[in-house]
DNA sequence: CGTCGGCTTGAAGAACATCAAGTTTAGTGG
DNA sequence: CCACTAAACTTGATGTTCTTCAAGCCGACG
């Protein structure tokens, strides 16, 4: 095994798809120049165009857009292995912004290359698409839960999915994890407000189901958070490669 | 010009590249087996696998999701230049519902076939990609919208966004547009109740900005709605190919 | 050792949901 | 043409969830 075989972003898509040889080797060809961003500096401000995409390699980072009274809505958290301002560098311009939350390291990845290993190796492409679409159907699932979950539930959700993105790249499990996300990200994410989320937390701690605290997230009892979150990872979990 | 540049899809992409006619007939052939759907009763079920992609030529369609007590999310609604369920195909099983609003008519798309134009012409490619795309952003400003507008900011938001997608396949302008939706539609994908949206709707007419009704939306006011809304047409309006 | 970010808790208020009861409209069968 | 129905819409009264405001605590770090 090689280093790119041991990247997250492998890790992840070998979930997915058997990769070859060549495959690894075309994904590797994407892996240049690296780069390194700390915590709290905008990668990518809302609006400015012609940005560049990377891939996650080290830290956490999350999207959101700002509206104009200074409230913000966090659209997404990356972790290792994911996709950062895809979507912007095909509309040109950059719908919303990109903060990274730790000090992170991320690889640059030039669209050209990408377009041209999608040429060269189809089932990569397939592989990346698919990743893609997994992307889309966690902002999907992200405004059902926004729109149609009680503050509870969503927490619970989002706590769970969170859970289950960083065991596929091995960072986590149904124990729990390391989260180094503060109680206003998860305000900011949920649509709620800090008073709020601190007192949700408090009733799943209360209720025996999950702990939120000092970078961990602990979790109790994973059916019951289950059962109350109503979570459903067929979307997150491949049970194996799709492509042989 | 012929019938496939007549087309929604055709109209739509070519607002964002100036396709040859080489990459209209690539268009063309996607236009293969053609299906009629009637009002009411869902083409996909939530879970089901192995579903076909189609392209939208008239009528109304929309993508929901069901939770276990009954209530609906609303992702997206699509007009006729829309894909239909292309995530569904990239994840093999459908994370969603779609119904039809009306009765439609639509194209099936065979993945392969779509691999294979991709193939064939990598600008038709990076079209259909920059839609992909158009459409992730108009799920993240839904997500923003439920996350952190309040009622009247997100319907007046919504009928913008609407209005802005319709004048780019010729059916509406700022004065208003045919829509054939009920006030439970836009309570599922706004996140409230069909009372409340009732009470918003009523509000906004009596403010002389937008009156909905008899399958009719008419606007008043357009800055003002603007205004109300932080309405940023900017990943919806390419104000002219980018690709030459 | 002071300050600042992050967390915690209480009290009051706003936005929206729910419940309940109409009205209006389009469609349908007699 | 009319009676009947069902879906869509409308409005008022009441209740819940979540927000906002206010205050204080704790630990890290200069």
């Amino acid at each position: 095994m090689n280093r790119t075989e041991n990247s997250p972003l492998a890790r992840k898509l070998a979930a997915f798809v058997a990769l070859s040889p060549d495959e690894f080797a075309a994904l590797k060809q994407l892996h240049q120049r690296r780069r390194t961003f700390v915590a709290g500096r905008d990668m990518v401000h809302q609006g400015q165009s012609d940005q560049a995409a990377y891939i996650l390699e080290s830290g956490w980072v999350c999207s959101y857009k700002i509206m104009s009274d200074g409230a913000r809505q966090i659209v997404d958290f990356q972790i290792p292995g994911d996709f950062l301002g895809l979507r912007s560098v095909l509309l040109q311009t950059s719908d919303h912004s990109i903060e990274p939350i730790t000090d992170i390291q991320a690889v640059e990845v030039l669209v050209d290359d990408l377009l041209g290993a999608f040429a060269q190796t189809p089932r990569l492409a397939a592989a990346i698409l698919w990743a893609a679409s997994r992307d889309e159907a966690m902002v999907v699932e992200h405004l059902v839960g926004v729109g149609r979950r009680d503050a509870n539930a969503r927490m619970a959700h989002f706590l769970l999915e969170l859970g289950a993105r960083l065991a596929l790249v091995g960072m986590g499990g149904k124990e729990g994890y390391a989260c180094p996300l503060t109680q206003y990200h998860l305000a900011d994410a949920l649509g709620l407000s800090a008073v709020h989320v601190n007192r949700v937390l408090r009733q799943l701690r209360e209720d025996g189901l999950v702990t939120f605290r000092d970078g961990q997230v602990t979790i109790h009892d994973y059916d019951r958070l289950v059962t109350l979150a109503e979570f459903d990872p067929a979307y997150l979990d491949q049970t194996g490669p799709i492509l042989k």
